[in-house]
Parts: structure tokens; sequence; C-alpha cells
DNA sequence: GTCTATACCAAGATAGAC
DNA sequence: GTCTATCTTGGTATAGAC
């Protein structure tokens, strides 16, 4: 088990199977959010993709069509995996249990790779023609879940939502807690992160960054 | 005056002047800061910025060496700003009063085209091997200040910068009243925007994006 | 279902003139 | 202090075979 998340962004299938073009489809999916929350959309190359997939970068275009088609499978699988995750929390009678709750369904989805990274980058595309819209659309969608169906006043929403995307914002900067020590930022990765999920943070970078 | 960022970064000054090396530096960190803020990192081109700042591709790279180099001095420079703004408030004897008006010293910086997005970029940035301890370096310092220096508790900070990202979020969405209205985001961008800045977030997004 | 080969374009950086 | 021209690399997408 590399730490490598394009990597381990392949299921465990054999990679060189024939699979059936809708197994194919969700293995490339999966390394899609892998890659593209590693390096971002631009940073991203299909043929990053392709290779973390172990198919050809032609293939990867020809079941996607574009890179940007590519992009919005992978942020639209996101979402949903997301409000899977929430709809998955059991509700609970106490409002701030519920709101804990609903923080660990959050933290859980790390072990989705990418997924918290990809968000982010998506969030800054609002300019984007094509994906500008999609990223607006899945973050309201997440805003009125919060609000009208999590069990959230308008004010916790918001405040929930705050907190992850303060949470995102600490992923996107790779923050160790050793450099969080360092740095006088203890404090600060213990409120967003509990313990028992820190040492995902702890991960080495990848080896084959475009940097 | 147009609504397009890469062009407003532009300063009051005449375009085709010849600067001191100082002068043209700050002409171009300014351009630099807007359409990193606008295309990201590795969505930027070293022609946008040069063109941005009304001068020849090939001058930014020998004024700044490497455009790595660039989005480092953008990104200091956008720090700075930050961190000016925040010193200048003053001082309030009610804690709430002073997180008010350090709010407001926030988006005041609204009119810095795209320091706050630039920001955002950075902290995306985190396994780059340069930017990546740039970015890092620039969160940990603005989270010290405002927990030691900005007169806030390390719970008060976190929420101040929570609701930070949180507003960078929908910076880059490029959520506007019109949108959220429909996507029953109202009460969201409210909280988050006084209606005396709202006007910014319904700029014409940019004819010149790359996609 | 999947690959190899390749056309084509964009972008960072360098050379060198004025 | 600033430009034009250009080298070079790398990335999307297509063609077409197996």
């Amino acid at each position: 088990m590399t730490a490598d998340p394009t990597e381990t962004a392949e299921p465990a299938t054999d990679p060189a199977r024939r699979m059936s073009s809708e197994e194919r489809r969700e293995s490339i999916i999966a390394a899609a959010i892998a890659v593209f929350g590693a390096k971002g959309y631009v940073g991203t190359t299909t043929d990053d993709v392709a290779r973390a997939a172990s198919v050809s970068q032609p293939y990867v275009v020809r079941l996607f069509g574009t890179k940007e088609n590519l992009f919005l499978a992978a942020l639209g699988d996101a979402l949903d995996r997301l409000l899977v995750a929430f709809r998955g929390v059991p509700s609970a009678d106490d409002l701030h249990e519920r709101g804990e709750l609903m923080g660990q369904a959050y933290l859980r989805l790390l072990e989705v790779r990418g997924l918290h990274q990809i968000l982010s980058h998506a969030f800054l595309l609002g300019a984007h023609p094509v994906i500008g819209p999609a990223a607006r659309d899945g973050f309201a969608t997440v805003w009125r879940y919060l609000r009208d169906e999590g069990g959230f006043t308008a004010q916790e929403a918001e405040t929930f939502l705050a907190t992850g995307m303060l949470i995102n914002t600490m992923l996107g900067l790779r923050i160790t807690e050793e450099y969080g020590a360092d740095a006088g930022m203890t404090e600060l990765l213990n409120e967003c992160f509990p313990a028992s999920i820190q040492f995902v943070l702890d991960e080495a970078p990848r080896a084959d960054e475009p940097w």
C-alpha cells in the first residue's frame, strides 16, 4: 500500500483485466477524483488520470469525450458520495449531537482519495462556462440539504459549511501534525481533525507531481 | 472602467510609459494577483499577466525569472496587504465589535482584484515544493496573528478563519445575488456579504478566460 | 474494449536587438 | 527598460488497428 493517491485510487481489481465499460468508467472516475483533487483541473493531464487508472490516455478520452467531461463526471460522483454520506447519518435528538455526527461523516470521506480536494478545486472554477454552473449547483444542493434536511438551522448550516471549508483549506495546504506543531497550529488541527484520522494528513507527497 | 479584472488590474498610470524597475514590478504584481486569482497558478499564462500589465511576455519572465517566482511575489504581496489591513483595524473594547471590524477589513480587500482568490488558489498548492511551504507559512502567519494579536481567543480565531474560507469559496464559485436567490442561498449570501459590497459579486465574467 | 502513433497547438523560457 | 522572434516541451484529441 503506497501513499501515492493516484496509485491507491486504483481499486483492488486486476488493473490489466478486461472490464465492462461501466466498470472501467467507475475505475477511471475514482482515479480522476484522486488526481484532479491532487493537481486541480488545469494541472491534471488526461494522461495522469489514465496512468492512475492503468489505461491508455486516448482510451480515457474515448470514454469521456473531453477532459472537461471527465472532470464533470468526477465532480458529480464526488458530490453524490458526499450527499449519500450525509443522508446516511442517523437523526439524533440533540442538535449538537447531530452536528457531531455529520462532521464525522464528512471526515470519514477522507478515505475517498481526493474527494474534498476536487470539491475545493471545483469551487474555484466558478468562471468556467461549463464547470462553473455545475460547481455552483453542487454547492447549492449541499447548502440546501444542510438547511432543509440536515436538521440544522440556517445559522448552524452556515457554521457547519464554514468549518468544512476550513478543513478543506488545511487539507489543500497539506498541513501535517509536525508542521502544525512548529507553526503553532496544534489547537487548530485538533479542532478540525480528531486524532483518529490525523494520520491521513501525514501521507508522503506524490513523487510525480507536475512540479 | 471595464469589469474585466485583468484589465482593471492595470493602475491608473499610463500603460505605455517607461517606468522604473520598481514601478513596473509593482504594476505587474498587481496584474498577477488579479489574473492568478481568476485562473489559478497552472491556468494562468505568463502572457496573460503580461497582457494585463501591458508589457510583453518575455519581459515578465525577464523581471521575475520564472512563472513560479512571479506567483510567489504575487502571493507575498497579497499576504502583506492582508496583514496590513488587519493591523489597521482599531482595537475595540468589545470582542464582538472587534470581530465585526476585522470582517469588514477583510471584505474591503475586495477592491484589490483577485486577492482573496489568489490566496484560495495558493492554499490548494500545498503539495508544490516551493509554493506549498510559502502558502503554509502565510496561512500560519495569519492564524497566529488572529490568535495572538488580533484580540481573538483560539476558538474565535478559528470561527473567523472558517468564515473567511466560506467567503472565499463563494467568491470562487461566482455566486451572484441573482443565482443565490434562485438557488435558495439568499440567507447565506446576506450572512457573508453586507449589502454594501454585494455589487462586487455581480461583475461580468471575463471574456478571455482560457475556457 | 483497448492500444499505438501522431497531428496540432499552446505556453515557458532564451537570444539578442534597440 | 523593453521588444520580436523563436526554440522546445508537453498535452488534447484524432486516426485507425487489433
